[in-house]
DNA sequence: ATGGTGGCGGTGCCA
């Protein structure tokens, strides 16, 4: 079972890149970020063509996410809890039924931050502290769950090109960090970082200062994996290559699979 | 130190 989190940057500025990714890389549960679209401008009929189910929590103009799956899929969360009005468009999470029982897909993009000292910072750590509560509620149930995303958090100053270019952005603040350290804390696995301990990793590039062409990045899409699905980690993977393909989204795919055989 | 790019929507806002 492949399950990837990539943020588009608009699904229909990037419905052939997507498209085709799908049709390659073969998840069998995508999640997305960053679709800019009501469910209505979503490309349903060229995701669908590619043999996926389509499940959507759209806004216009900004933010949005999407759950694309292989597999029939229930949803179980539109949003997180407390509130569960949140006017922002940021989270949606399925469940699949696999040969080891149901597995879990959130799929999350948390609020950027910047600039920090305005209430754009404290509605991150708030909306943190209501994935850390979803998070206690899933973990309840004891199965499999992975919650992936643009987590707009650079763990530690291994995942930032320039540390120091950085001190001072809400994706490097210590609330930041903490917060995510809360939710590893609670026993869920950063996949990635199972798999390679200390290398770049980066899944972000800027489009702005040659970032790609640099190398400059940053490593803020993570696959979180409860205690159930991190038993059965068997791979997992950055697509690199689509930052460097005509018109690409400023992120890249991020995937992991889990031996549920 | 500054400005650099891209998406939305049709002006600045957001990242």
């Amino acid at each position: 079972m492949k399950i990837a989190t990539w943020n588009v940057n608009s699904v229909r500025k990037r419905t052939t890149n997507l498209v085709e990714w799908l049709k390659s890389a073969k998840p069998d549960v995508a999640v997305l970020q960053e679709i800019k679209a009501q469910e209505a401008q979503f490309p349903r009929l060229e995701v669908e063509a590619a043999g996926y189910k389509v499940e959507i929590v759209g806004q216009k103009s900004w933010n949005g996410v999407a759950l694309l799956s292989l597999h029939p899929v229930e949803i179980t969360a539109r949003s997180l809890p407390d509130p569960e009005t949140d006017e922002q468009a940021r989270y949606i999470e399925g469940r699949v039924q696999t040969p080891q029982g149901p597995l879990t897909v959130g799929g999350l993009y948390l609020p950027n931050g910047n600039p920090i000292h305005t209430d754009k910072f404290a509605y991150k750590i708030a909306w943190m502290d209501r994935l850390a509560e979803r998070t206690r509620q899933l973990l309840a149930s004891e199965e499999m769950f992975v919650l992936g995303g643009d987590y707009n958090v650079c763990p530690t100053d291994a995942d930032v090109f320039s540390p120091a270019a950085f001190a001072n952005d809400a994706l490097c603040q210590p609330q930041s960090r903490q917060a995510l350290r809360t939710l590893l804390n609670m026993g869920l696995t950063d996949a990635v970082r199972a798999f390679d301990p200390d290398g770049p990793c980066y899944t972000f590039y800027d489009y702005q200062a040659g970032a790609w062409q640099k190398g400059n990045g940053l490593r803020i899409d993570h696959l979180l994996l409860s205690p159930q699905a991190a038993d059965r980690l068997t791979a997992v993977g950055i697509d690199k290559a689509e930052r460097g393909k005509p018109e690409p989204s400023d992120h890249v795919p991020v995937w992991c699979e889990l031996d549920v055989a």
